[in-house]
DNA sequence: CTGTATCCTCAGAGATACTG
DNA sequence: CAGTATCTCTGAGGATACAG
């Protein structure tokens, strides 16, 4: 992509992929509640994000450790006991957020005229 | 992100309205075809994104334009012409979505498990 | 506590036809 | 050439109830 041989069709692919493991509302939030190291139990997901149903929250678990971002530990205790971790190789997801997030604030930089919303 | 001291709502909110801009099935494929400093007439993508519909081609330039990534030029010719090409704002785009794509790329790496999808 | 199962709504996306 | 106007379909997301 800063190189300029790339085939649009296969980088393309390739980022919608990539961006595709973290699309919608719901997984960046989970994400980043669980960045730096921290280790929740499905509670303090709902604690932590109110607004999230069970249903999303459970599904958004769940594509996540299928995706392979989020390691899920099930204690088999009396009362069910149940913790969520990022992988090593979701913990490597920051640079690329960070990048975005550089990105965007840049904007007022280089884009003078901005002809509104 | 790499700092530890975030705010998750925050910093998810911010990623995810970059994401925004980026999100759907047409622009970043659009957008790759511009990279580089391209420039391309409304029927130059056409061909180059055959599958594309001509409403999803007029709407997601619309949308990137109105969100500063595009610049739209319009010559007053008797046969009509158009024109795309990136702002600045839109090239600085590649370094995110290399970081991205980098990302990706390490998953073997990292999580030798991988529990199937 | 940690989830599933069901039903419903709505915006994104596609097909097709038409226009300055 | 460069679009707009409709219509329809689908799937993400949400509300609520139930279960191991």
């Amino acid at each position: 992509m800063t190189a300029k041989t790339y085939t649009p069709r296969t980088a393309a692919a390739g980022v919608e992929a990539a961006l595709g493991l973290v699309e919608g509302r719901w997984k960046l939030l989970i994400l980043f509640h669980l960045f730096d190291g921290k280790v929740l139990r499905y509670s303090d997901l709902e604690r932590a994000i109110p607004e999230i149903s069970q249903k999303m929250l459970a599904q958004q678990l769940r594509r996540l450790e299928a995706d392979g971002l989020v390691a899920r530990t099930a204690y088999d205790e009396v009362p069910p006991r149940v913790d969520y971790r990022l992988t090593p190789w979701g913990q490597a997801l920051c640079p690329a957020l960070d990048a975005f997030l550089s990105w965007t604030e840049r904007r007022d930089d280089e884009s003078p005229p901005r002809p509104a919303a």
